[in-house]
DNA sequence: ACTTTATAGTTGCATTTGTAACTAATATAA
DNA sequence: TTATATTAGTTACAAATGCAACTATAAAGT
């Protein structure tokens, strides 16, 4: 009825979603240039396995925030490609370390330049303060929320 | 391997994703307290039809970034809960307008407030200029991704 | 030692979601 | 006018997701 109601709120959870999606569609949309066979949620998984030689599925998960289930199963696919390979921890049993294949190493050459491409699309003219601004501002919102969890 | 490996990007969509789900859960954590019988899908299709008096299903899904398909399903949800009805537009009879009924309005009384809360909740200890930046960058990303989308 | 509790990962099932095909109504073009 | 193409919304089915139960191993408590 009134105009006040047009006012409501910024709607901000709708630009960080866009935002959000707005990057994988990016590193998507560039990824598919190549004829690489792999799908977003695969390369959130390969990017921990990466960064943390032999990360156990666990910390895979607790990087990419997805569950455990969502996690077998990528991994599963993974495997699948043979893109890496599961090892059993030898002190605990339990976990499971994953490891990448001479494969899958080589995929990360190929898409290196495409991260670098992608950031760089993403990053155009936004200055260096303001993404330092953004990526504080998002950790505060995370901690706020964090904050007032009663747990 | 080497040291270089674990700097490989700042994960920013990480930081999206993970500030995106934080002000999601902060609401609906917020909104769980009263006995309000609402998911944050529901929410997002309501607070269009709230905005914008009469709005088609076509409008809810644009304002929330939702699929036809979504919105469709979310509306027979909320007609399932008489927050709302479907009234053919009379002029063009393919568009349905979604109408708040009596129970649907008076859930803005209550939800309002909530909105409100959780907003200072998650602005806490953040500046007006920072969230001022925030958004501006927010929609560069957003803009960034569209300028090099070859349509 | 042994019983209980917790942890890493997997599996099965129910729910949700996304895609494509479909209906009905409108707009365009010959 | 009549054929063609678009558009709003729905439906059906396949794929993805999340939850709870399960297995195997390890840690903690008595």
């Amino acid at each position: 009825m009134s105009q006040e109601r047009i006012r409501i709120g910024v709607k901000r959870h709708l630009l960080l979603s866009k935002a959000y999606k707005a990057s994988i569609y990016r590193f998507l949309e560039n990824i598919s240039e190549l004829e690489i066979d792999i799908t977003f949620d695969e390369w959130m998984i390969l990017g921990p396995i990466w960064n943390l030689e032999g990360a156990s599925q666990k910390e895979c998960g607790a990087i990419s925030t997805k569950d455990k289930t969502a996690v077998t199963r990528i991994i599963n696919s993974l495997e699948g490609k043979n893109l890496v390979v599961r090892v059993s921890d030898q002190i605990d049993k339990r976990v499971k370390r994953i490891i990448l294949t001479r494969k899958g190493e080589k995929l990360f050459d190929d898409i290196l330049p495409i991260i670098e491409k992608t950031r760089l699309q993403m990053n155009n003219d936004i200055s260096e303060s303001e993404l330092k601004t953004l990526d504080a501002v998002l950790m505060k919102l995370i901690e706020n929320h964090e904050r007032f969890t009663k747990s």
